[in-house]
DNA sequence: CTGTTAGCGCGTTCAC
DNA sequence: GTGAACGCGCTAACAG
């Protein structure tokens, strides 16, 4: 900058004011920065600037895994949401381990965010600790934790994973098996146990067994895991009627073994999914599946984040509001498609439901 | 910090002492320090640092689309490899917009990062110039341009999509068509654009038709995109023999709409893809496809850096090595599996070939 | 409309 | 073994 200030025969001052726009600059003096900032291809320093500023114009988003097309979509509602009022979004993962949750905030806090959206599950006690008041806001997304940190979008997964079982038993199914997430050392997805655990409350509910809910296999989840959770379910209980996997992705797992296996879906066995992944919507049946949207959580935290934080542009606040705690329930659909089918002869059943 | 050595009752400097564990601190000062540090759950400002000590400890990646499991195998894989080195990555999407690209570019910039990996295709030239020598080292990741920028780690995207054309015409099939990449608006894919024209030069080669080679649908890849482009193309030429798809995305599509049309894959029609992704593993029948090592190559982007920076914890470096052009071919496996057969009366072919 | 001064939070050199 | 002083590149507040 210093270089420019020279070249253009003004104070470093000027320059500043040129490349913020923010006026009171004599047109031809703009000319002439303008000119030595493209000579010199000068960017300038944003670490430098945040400091002087206190602003540091990012917000951190902390994913489980980047392998998610739902989490994918996520982001992206999150940074068209912020892109106007000129925030970037920097993207961390943990691989749903609590631990690594740990070490990405910290990191993260290291370059003073904005504001924090948490996708991760499963918070370590000194995760807590580093999120309390006087730091920046947090909006933890994608569930409706009992115990928020502060700000919660998102939907309740346990009601959804009792709707699902509810509609099975709809259909008339009485021997419902279910395909959950699984642990793998300190690796947790909670918001998969959440479903489970609602599917397993409902199955109860009815009078039924719930032995066949099984939670195994490592995480994230994937469509090998759903294979295998299908072959584990089909060998403990071959004349299991319907299948809830708490993810599409281990859904099409199972639907894959199942034709391997030349068992009817749906025919034979209901089977479905969570998340309305876009392959299920193009498999041969498409997957029934519970939908949500995680582009419009992601812009619904976007907006949010611009309400508890005046934009970098203005310079204005970046005073935190008195901490109203707010979540935000965005509800899911319940989509019968082509997996699920009324137990019974040829028993045909569209019904769609939505819950918010 | 200011707060911690005043807890403390210490200087500044012991407290930094302390936190970068440079020794010659007395047993019980450290003590008292690191109370003080947890009690008030002081996190260094990596901002600040970053000024002082002019290196900020982080490598951009600049990827097309999130959604998109090879190119999250490469993060994972380039996150992997620089963890050890401390240093933490920023991945930034562009949507396969070169505008994007730049927007991307220019703001990881403004951070000053130690390298930049860049997963993106098709620069605009304002962009190149962004990135000419003195500043960061740059790695263009997944291809091997004709006028790279500087490094380059990947395979020879003209090659895969020869090794496509030569496969099928080997299984003996003759009507051959494509589902390539497509242009929407200054969104391009030229790695796409590049295993396309491959094939069709492999085709022409053999004094083929390439007119079934299709280049429509929109960006990012997707199963849609693959299915509509499969009818379009089913609608020009109801007998084509074998497809090859760009991306494995785009050929499940094609073969979901194959199944919903009744066609046999691989008994009717041979179809091969790229990417090597989870799911055509998993699919019925197995996806053929032409896998690359995408963890491999993150991972080999991250030596890379570290052979071309210093590592920020040693403090010792950042000087750049007198920029020693290197271009590392990774090389791509075409993996016949289910999708594919010979041409004629049950013909029956497993074959693997490497090339690299 | 433009320049000067001070300081953001930290690391580093040198004294003590 | 510990502390004081300066500077990283930039911007806020004020002066001219």
């Amino acid at each position: 900058m210093r270089d420019v200030s020279r070249l253009a025969g003004v104070s470093r001052m000027t320059v500043a004011r040129v490349l913020h726009r923010s006026g009171g600059v004599l047109p031809t003096t703009q000319a002439r920065v303008e000119q030595a900032v493209s000579a010199l291809g000068y960017v300038p320093d944003r670490a430098a600037g945040s400091l002087s500023t206190r602003r540091s114009g990012f917000v951190g988003l902390v994913l489980p895994t980047l392998n998610n097309a739902n989490f994918a979509s996520l982001a992206e509602g999150l940074t068209e949401a912020l892109r106007p009022a000129n925030y970037e979004v920097l993207i961390g993962y943990t691989g749903y381990s609590v631990a690594e949750e740990e070490r990405q905030i910290r990191t993260m806090l290291a370059r003073r965010p904005e504001a924090l959206v948490l996708a991760a599950t499963g918070h370590s006690p000194a995760t807590r600790r580093l999120l309390e008041p006087g730091r920046p806001p947090v909006i933890e997304i994608a569930e409706l934790p009992d115990q928020p940190l502060a700000h919660a979008i998102g939907l309740s997964n346990e009601a959804a994973g009792r709707a699902a079982a509810d509609t099975l038993l709809g259909l008339g199914h009485r021997k419902l098996g279910a395909i959950g997430p699984g642990r793998d050392g300190d690796r947790i997805d909670t918001r998969g146990e959440a479903r489970l655990r609602g599917f397993v409350a409902a199955v109860a509910a009815a009078g039924l067994p719930t032995s066949l809910a099984l939670a195994e296999g490592g995480l994230p989840n994937s469509y090998r895991h759903g294979a295998e959770a299908m072959a584990a379910l089909l060998a403990q209980a071959p004349d299991v009627e319907a299948v809830f996997a708490i993810s599409d992705l281990s859904a099409v797992g199972a639907l894959s073994e199942c034709q391997r296996r030349g068992i009817a879906v749906p025919g034979r066995i209901s089977l479905l999914g969570f998340g309305d992944f876009d392959i299920g919507q193009q498999l041969v049946p498409p997957l029934s599946t519970i939908a949500t949207d995680f582009p419009g959580m992601g812009r619904a935290a976007g907006r949010m984040i611009i309400e508890l934080v005046a934009p970098p542009s203005t310079g204005a606040g970046g005073l935190q509001q008195p901490a109203l705690d707010r979540r935000l329930d965005i509800g899911f659909n319940l989509l019968e498609r082509g997996t699920t089918r009324a137990a019974g002869p040829a028993g045909i059943n569209h019904r769609k439901a939505s819950h918010a």
